[in-house]
RNA sequence: GCCCCAGUAGUUCAAUGGAUAGAACAAGGGUUUCCUAAACCUUAGAUGGAGGUUCGAUUCCUCCCUGGGGCACCA
């Protein structure tokens, strides 16, 4: 058990101890101090319980003071009534040990395991992926391997857009000239040239607009040659798709595109259609929100021609095609009844909200009451102007272009800097830093909240950034490289004595890896993770000017060492949760 | 019009209802015979506005202002 776990176990003993009532055991806490001159960790426990006991919070404060046992900690009171616990040295040095030997460096996994499926990433076949795609990607990746290392079954579904309208345009300017010499260099960006010129032509020409159409509707009635258009188009995009993934370190369990629910969509509907949820509208069939069933806020409805009605989810267009909710919904049972879902997380664009409301809401109507259904939203990426991010030329920056960019702009600070010999290991340090910062960037911001994406702020020498991180993890292990092997096998942790100011901190910050870790899916919030990681780097960083290791003697020595041991390992751990690789050597 | 999200130092971002709102960058001042100075130490600087709930509000509620987004067959 940790020290603040402990802590609120004696103090709940404590508090029984002094005979006070405690209404609500769950709200007791014990955190870690808003500021160390007041000691390690505080307690509102008598601010709390003083108006219904019907007690001054500092007296109260120092009955539950003097009943509390305190073999780890000095106590105190200050302020209105907050306790205050400085955790003896020997405790902490108790602590390090510990942590040194768990298994998950003081994680704990959770007791109720559930099945989570999660949904991100999401590209669209036929089109390489662009820098929208990167939020989802990288937080599916990272709450992915929280989840298992929490101890969930993550399912991890690549639900890509491989039934889309774009078919249609890039069926009929493949038949119109596809270059397959280009097809076989660069299939994506060979694809991307039919989409967009069938995209800009129908824009101008009505016909080639319903052409288009019609080579979608071929495809959807099975039509022999537009479906091995297809199966090409599908299977050389993945093959691109996956370079981006095998660069990001990202991967899946599955890929479940749209057209994987191809047939079960029809008797979907007719289902639907039969239980009464859903009816005609306009010449589509629509589900609107149910009288039984009504929307929290009434986000359904809206004023249209001077009369209020309801907001539809469309599910078969007047057209007799099935769109995207049809599938969502195909798939939704499909996660529940086959792969026995607990939860399913939708990490996709903030814009989607209404849908996934939507989404829930049939969801629940149809039965599934007991999957937790998540839409975990994110904000947007902006250029340095506080415009979404853009190229010259108007489009979204493809993230290969992206990534290599990042490359490009480690490349020369890893010139600059870098202590490794050979220009082909600086290009492999750069690669991973460049690529390694893109990520970081993302994952250290709220996911709400928009930010603006600068290279080289993500790759700079200074600042929150992973090269920062980076550093202090390549400086930790350096002292290893310098000791006899001798010594390392000799180490021994339960020599270890902690004394100085700047060992008792690291220690401090260490015993917060746990919960730091286990606050991101409180919120689904990546963030928490990173700035503990950048704290624990600045305390680390501190810590190694101010306590020389390989210069001192004895148990001082032994102990820092133990501390840059686990200090590295945290980092390195929390990182990998992050879905991001360390270099050994910078 | 209705709904959703966001407004915090000059800038980019933080902050499970807690004490004096934290960092980073930029600005000022220091540190290297010493384990990677990609570092450390140090100075100055902020909660859009008005109410409310609370012992206590950046956080919860109401209204207003500003910005972004969604609202019938695209995904």
């Amino acid at each position: 058990m940790n020290i603040p776990a402990l802590l609120r176990e004696k103090l709940l003993i404590a508090l029984e101890t002094a005979g006070v009532e405690i209404p609500d055991p769950a709200r007791i806490q014990v955190s870690a101090a808003a500021d160390l001159q007041f000691g390690d960790y505080q307690s509102n426990a008598a601010m709390m319980l003083a108006k219904p006991a019907k007690k001054n919070p500092r007296e109260l404060a120092q009955q539950v003071v003097d009943a509390m046992d305190s073999d780890l900690c000095e106590m105190s009171i200050a302020g209105p009534g907050f306790i205050n616990f400085k955790i003896t040295p020997a405790a902490w040095t108790q602590n390090v040990i510990a942590q040194g030997n768990a298994p998950l460096l003081g994680i704990h996994q959770v007791p109720d395991s559930q099945t989570i499926v999660i949904d991100f990433s999401a590209p669209n076949v036929a089109k390489p992926m662009h820098i929208g795609h990167i939020r989802s990607t990288i937080i599916g990746e990272c709450l992915g391997r929280i989840a298992d290392r929490l101890g969930h079954q993550v399912i991890k579904d690549n639900h890509i857009g491989d039934w889309g309208t774009q078919f249609g345009m890039v069926t009929w300017a493949w038949k119109k000239g596809v270059d397959e010499g280009a097809l076989e260099t660069d299939p994506l960006q060979e694809l991307l040239r039919l989409y967009r010129n069938a995209s800009d032509l129908s824009k101008e020409d009505d016909k080639v607009r319903e052409e288009c159409r019609q080579e979608l509707v071929a495809l959807q009635q099975g039509d022999a040659e537009n479906k091995a258009i297809w199966d090409r188009c599908v299977e050389l995009s993945k093959k691109g798709l996956n370079q981006i993934y095998d660069r990001l370190g990202v991967t899946f369990d599955h890929w479940m595109g749209e057209s994987a629910y191809n047939d079960q969509l029809a008797p979907l509907v007719s289902r639907l259609e039969q239980e009464g949820l859903a009816r005609e509208s306009e010449g589509a069939l629509c589900l609107f929100s149910s009288e039984e069933n009504p929307p929290k806020k009434d986000p359904f409805k809206i004023h249209r021609d001077g009369e209020w009605q309801d907001q539809p989810m469309i599910v078969r267009k007047n057209d007799g095609a099935f769109n995207y909710a049809t599938t969502d919904i195909a798939t939704v049972e499909h996660r529940v009844q086959e792969w026995q879902a607990d939860q399913i997380w939708y990490v996709v664009d903030f814009r989607q909200g209404s849908h996934f409301e939507q989404l829930f809401d049939v969801a629940h109507r149809m039965g599934y009451n007991q999957v937790d259904l998540v839409h975990v939203s994110f904000g947007t990426i902006l250029g340095k102007d506080g415009k979404p991010l853009k190229t010259r030329a108007g489009d979204l920056p493809q993230l290969a272009d992206v990534l290599d960019d990042a490359v490009k702009a480690a490349r020369l600070v890893v010139g600059e800097k870098s202590h490794l010999d050979t220009e082909e290991e600086k290009d492999q340090l750069a690669e991973l830093i460049g690529v390694n910062s893109v990520k970081f960037t993302e994952l250290a911001h709220h996911r709400m909240s928009d930010y603006v994406f600068d290279l080289d702020k993500m790759v700079a020498l200074e600042g929150d950034t992973a090269p920062y991180l980076f550093y202090s993890y390549v400086r930790a292990r350096s002292i290893f490289r310098k000791l006899e092997q001798e010594e390392i096998d000799r180490l021994n942790a339960e020599q270890i004595q902690l004394t100085e100011p700047a060992e008792i901190h690291i220690a401090r910050m260490l015993a917060r890896y746990g919960d730091s870790v286990r606050v991101v899916l409180d919120d689904y919030r990546p963030n928490l993770l990173c700035s503990y990681l950048l704290e624990l780097a600045r305390s680390f960083h501190s810590f190694f000017e101010a306590c020389p290791v390989l210069k001192s003697e004895g148990v001082q020595r032994e102990t820092r060492l133990i501390l840059c041991d686990l200090t590295s390992r945290v980092i390195q751990d929390g990182l990998n949760l992050l879905g991001i690789d360390v270099p050994e050597r910078m």
